[in-house]
DNA sequence: CGCATAATTGAATTGCCTCAATCCTTGTGG
DNA sequence: CCACAAGGATTGAGGCAATTCAATTATGCG
């Protein structure tokens, strides 16, 4: 096991948590809150461990309070697919039933609340809102692996990279991370194999965007976006 | 409006219904799917005729009883994404809130039963097995839309349509429709802006696919699994 | 039976990927 | 504190595969 060993903070940790708006807590008020707390077990993640394993029993459900996680499958030749990247008040097992679909490992180092399914099971009957957020937050999973799909399928690479920045920039003001600095913390390997590209075109790509001073790169983990709508234009958002 | 013109069979359609038993009416018992019928409107559809257009407010939701409906997705300068094909037993809506997420129209002329989506949303609040069915069928859209991005990102084009035809052939097979000959009403067209690729290059996929003998194809639209072993090793399936 | 659309096949081009080298940052040990 | 090692990122050159452009064949509908 390569990670830190599960500890509970005594002193409501969930009331001051920085995702209690955005995660799947925001179901409960502050007086039902604890039942989740109660059978939760806060756990911490370095960075490349894995939390799960593709096709291993779905036992244990998740919530990302901190950090970044990367979900991916392999195919047997050793291609691999990146089908998301989780940020902190995402949820991990939306859509697997009695085993994981993918594989889950931390991009940096992590913190999570980690629920047994039985007792989130029991705590959905107990509290429908809970139930009706995490459907809630499906119907979003599914939209975003759809427009994933018209990313994959349709866009050329500087094309693909361009909506992505503009999905993660979009993703992170909602999580209450605003500005136009969009940090990136994967590999440029982890976003080749999110977009379907090789490590170089990527790398060409962010080039290209920054000759053209749609985006500046003080570093590769971090993007400044200089032209937000020229940069919507090249990812073929509206005309 | 080129749908023809609303019915409703007096005579229990529901119960007789080819699709009882995998539709989203499968939730509820002989005695309840009444309240779910007094609701529903059947509707039939003409080739490519457009049920609901990306964008609109999502007023009605629907029930796929016949024929096929391909959902899909317009960038400015008009190149398409196909998300998805629906097969009798599906269900559109599932991701929408307030407007469609994307455009749906008919394949070939088919028949569905359509409702308003506030009685929808009361039966659900009076029968929460309906609910749980739905969201039992967005996590299974979910997972479909996440093995469609490995599809679209790192397969070759005749892995891709392998795949196509192996999971296209499976979802028939789940619909009661067994056997080794796959229907594809789609055109070429439809199943390249599905696989993110030129018709040309589906089209000389089937070649391929067809002068290995793992394939027959007596028609376009209609192709014999010969090999399916050795089609599930070209689409990446397993070892 | 003829037209319009769809599907297939062919030739040429473009652009992404492969292979390879260099640069840069980071962290480690002398 | 500096040198070195190691991994990641970027840049360059060349090949090949999917696309583009174009023509032919097949299919289906009036």
């Amino acid at each position: 096991m390569n990670w830190d060993r599960p500890h509970r903070d005594p002193c409501h940790a969930c009331l001051a948590c920085d995702v209690r708006r955005q995660a799947i807590c925001a179901a409960l008020d502050d007086q039902d809150v604890g039942a989740l707390e109660a059978i939760m077990t806060a756990t911490a993640l370095d960075a490349n461990a894995t939390l799960v394993h593709e096709g291993d029993p779905r036992r244990r459900v998740y919530s990302l309070t901190g950090g970044m996680l990367r979900l991916s499958t392999l195919l047997p030749d050793g291609r691999r697919q990146i089908t998301g990247f989780l940020m902190p008040g995402d949820y991990l097992g939306l859509a697997d039933d009695d085993t994981y679909a993918l594989s889950a490992e931390a991009v940096v180092p992590s913190q999570l609340c980690s629920f047994p399914v039985a007792q989130m099971d029991g705590l959905m009957a107990r509290f429908p809102r809970l139930k009706d957020r995490l459907h809630l937050m499906t119907r979003t999973a599914l939209r975003q692996a759809r427009d994933n799909q018209i990313v994959l399928g349709r866009l050329a690479p500087v094309e693909k990279v361009a909506s992505f920045l503009l999905v993660t920039a979009q993703r992170a003001a909602a999580a209450g991370q605003a500005g136009d600095v969009v940090n990136l913390p994967m590999t440029r390997a982890d976003i080749a194999d999110y977009l379907g590209l090789t490590v170089e075109t990527v790398s060409r790509s962010f080039t290209k965007l920054k000759v053209q001073d749609l985006i500046h790169l003080p570093d590769p983990h971090h993007v400044t976006l200089v032209d937000r709508h020229a940069l919507q234009a090249v990812a073929g958002w509206s005309a």
